[in-house]
DNA sequence: CTGTGTGAATCTATTCACAGCC
DNA sequence: GGCTGTGAATAGATTCACACAG
């Protein structure tokens, strides 16, 4: 497939919110450019994200609101469902596992590990805190799609380390660290406070 | 001054943080090179993200190590420190006023909000929650900088609103809605479910 | 007439490549 | 000789503008 910028997939997303939303109202169909106004884009910008993957509008008319929610969900994977574990079960991820958002878009949380023994065993949302040192032995018996670490910093790249040899292809990172895996490794990071810099930036230069 | 991107911003946090690192075991002196191994990134882009804001370097031997830091410090705003307070009480706020790293970059967590009552009296992390009624009355007789919103959806809008009438200028958004602010009001959005679907994306297209 | 789909034009970001200084 | 700083070249993303379908 021709290369897809990560805009057009973050836009795509959102897209998909806002759909989710028109059809809640009973709206049926819907033009590039309400979908622009609500995304804070340009129709251009809307009808340009959706060619990469097919036509799916009628000229004149717009896009059938759910025809196009389902061609969305195909384009980012949405049909099916995702087994996912969590690796450090601090307050982020005690945060994460109960954000309703994951679930209900397929995001099943399967099992969650740490390392403090403490924690090991004790209850948290359903699930079991397991210890860290089953973590290759399980996903050889159940393997899982994505892996959200939430450990902390120093501890970080090695369950990378280990995820990956285990077969893991997507990750998504809360650790404030820079990791390094395989090409065939997807790892998104999301970083709390890269993100306040922004704002002290942006603040600081007015 | 010049227009910045967003990504040479987010560019410049990371290499602070590699910086304090290399501080941390005594290196004074770095090339735009090795940083940029770090980062992910290649040396060019280093020196261009740097030369927008001066040059800091000495040709044949690279950057001091504490120079560099302290000016991307100057450039982040980093040098003062920021009241930031909390609106909602929930996990995720938790998880976040709990968090090293903002208090560690000069964001100080001076109050937290809530609607609900049974939450308001509590006591989080040395704060006591208070009525998000009282919102107004505390901004207007101590300012703050940055305010962070973590309500549900359907109350994010609103809560905007009212810090923008009590003068706040930027807001990290982590609750899932596209929000709407005056042109001189900073928002950045973070979107925990948004993230997992550019891996489901990514998984779904190889 | 309305609003999509898309090549062409523009604007923005990254990479190249090299002169200049340490 | 090594590495920065920076214009020039390239690559990438967004916007324009219009032919065309409903």
């Amino acid at each position: 497939m021709r290369k897809i910028s990560e805009s057009t997939v973050r836009r795509l997303s959102l897209y998909l919110r806002f759909l989710e939303q028109f059809a809640a109202q009973g709206q049926t169909t819907i033009s590039s450019a309400e979908l622009a106004r609500r995304g804070g884009t340009t129709s251009a910008q809307v009808r340009k994200d959706l060619s990469f993957f097919g036509s799916f509008g009628k000229r004149g008319l717009g896009y059938s609101v759910p025809e196009l929610a389902a061609k969305i969900r195909d384009i980012l994977g949405l049909r099916r469902t995702y087994r996912v574990v969590l690796v450090g079960a601090g307050r982020i991820g005690g945060a994460l596992i109960q954000y309703p958002g994951f679930r209900q878009r397929g995001f099943h949380v399967s099992a969650i590990y740490d390392r403090d023994p403490k924690k090991i065993g004790s209850r948290w949302n359903g699930l079991v805190v397991r210890d860290v040192r089953h973590l290759e032995a399980d996903l050889a018996r159940e393997p899982i799609d994505i892996a959200i670490v939430v450990t902390p910093a120093d501890a970080a790249q090695d369950v990378v380390d280990r995820l990956v040899r285990a077969g893991v292809k997507a990750i998504l990172n809360f650790a404030p660290a820079q990791l390094t895996v395989p090409a065939d490794v997807v790892v998104k990071s999301v970083n709390m406070a890269l993100e306040l810099e922004t704002l002290s930036f942006a603040l600081a230069n007015r």
